[in-house]
DNA sequence: ACCTGAACACCGTTCAAGT
DNA sequence: ACCTGAACACCGTTCAAGT
């Protein structure tokens, strides 16, 4: 993000009696020596307005104003690519340092970081989903959620799963809302761009369906309607996570649930 | 599956002194009129000899003895062969009867039957990661999973989102299981095609850089490495549904975690 | 050293034309 | 009614050639 190698002078804007230079002024501009960075930057924005499947090596180079070709001396591949993206969104992601009084919060602002994190780019859950954080600059993220896991206790079994448990939950949470908001855009307006609020009418109309349904048939589906198509998903997706910390927590040793504070009980390391 | 239209006259094997006609014989078989149910039986076919990154019209055409332009008579568009296969993922599957007392091994039948079915074909999590089991056929498998949680007397709010949680569980753990079988394959041999279990030397591998970490860095991804990277899988799909188990029982409104029977405490209907 | 141009082997989808 | 052939507008990747 913030580079110090990236002072580049920027040219100055045109004065006012200058009057419309051929296009050239916007390509020199992108004549600036191509980098991973400056694709990864490129990349981003296709995918934000033309989505993961509008996403191609060309549609990129033609952002930066270059030939597809040129690319491949910076970038091995496509997916090689999209590993630099994914990658990019634990950029500055905030590493708590774990405390075993307060692991059921820390957690939940892991989640609610990572969710925000992916919920910053369009279909950023899809490429999150076909990634995992095993590569060596991740790994300190991985260690980080686990720190706060066997700190607080939990048994190294559970400790081991529920990263993977977490991860896949946000992964899968806001790829779903991604679904519905896509499932929403190609209904109401062809402006697929911008996440306009018009959903809503969707979600009525999906509450609708759901209460037409013949009632001896499907009373539990008809009863939940209205609290599995909502718009506050971040309600739901609060309410996700807390099923999962509940889960977590039973496995304390000590039968307490939470305890305000315990002092003194130090993780069996070794 | 069993489709009694399916009833065209076979033609009989060459007889032994006919030698080596054309190979018309296979395409004469191929003739047999094309239908949906066809072409996603022949879609399978690609998908696990290819994956999902090799599955294409084209391919699916070539498996039928077909042209391309062909398909689109019947299905309207690849998206809606995907959505035929991920529909047939549920044929077959069992409808319990919720009963309250048993419901947490109703779930657990459930989830484990699922994750069966996502491994019966190569990248199928894949496909029903990208789906929503609210088209109408499918509507009665959501109703009855409602069914487990709500009968159980799990407050509405949390059946609502539990069955979400699961779904999206399972298909998560498949995925996730399928990119370390195919990340072990691209590794080992390059037959693509079978699961061999020469996976167990890449899960060895993962072990050994897990622990030449920097111990004072990395002590709780060292200490877990072991249970991170596991052959048994079957074992860490039970344990993270344990996990949820755990915490939707937390929500019954007994404090008695698991009462072995408890008569008459009815659902709140309406 | 860095980029272009052209090519290769693919895609999904459409549509006039054949039988 | 059902399928073919050809075309259109795309793909990811490679590689010789230019500057």
């Amino acid at each position: 993000m913030t580079d110090p190698a990236d002072s580049t002078p920027a040219p100055p804007p045109p004065s006012p009696w200058e009057r419309e230079r051929p296009a050239r002024t916007r390509a020199a501009v992108a004549r600036t020596p191509l980098s991973r960075e400056r694709i990864v930057e490129a990349a981003f924005t296709v995918l934000d307005r033309q989505g993961l499947d509008g996403l191609s090596m060309r549609q990129v180079a033609a952002e930066l104003g270059v030939t597809v070709s040129a690319l491949y001396a910076h970038v091995s591949s496509k997916d090689d690519l999209l590993e630099l993206m994914y990658t990019r969104l634990f950029d500055g992601f905030e590493l708590p340092r774990p405390d075993p009084d307060r692991w059921q919060e820390q957690v939940r602002d892991y989640a609610r970081a990572g969710r925000r994190r992916l919920l910053s780019h369009r279909d950023m859950a899809r490429i999150s989903m076909a990634h995992v954080p095993f590569t060596a600059e991740l790994l300190p993220y991985v260690e980080s959620l686990l720190a706060i896991f066997r700190t607080a206790g939990l048994p190294d079994r559970i400790a081991a799963e529920a990263g993977d448990l977490i991860s896949t939950y946000i992964d899968g949470f806001v790829l779903e809302e991604g679904m519905w908001r896509d499932r929403a855009a190609e209904q109401s307006g062809e402006d697929t761009s911008l996440a306009r609020p018009d959903w809503r009418e969707m979600a009525e109309e999906m509450q609708d369906y759901f209460a037409s349904l013949p009632a001896q048939d499907f009373p539990h589906l008809r009863a939940l309607a209205g609290m599995m198509v909502t718009d506050s998903s971040d309600e739901r997706f609060d309410i996700g996570l807390e099923i999962i910390l509940r889960g977590l927590a039973s496995y304390l040793p000590d039968a307490t649930k939470r305890a305000p504070s315990d002092d003194g009980r130090a993780p069996d390391t070794t």
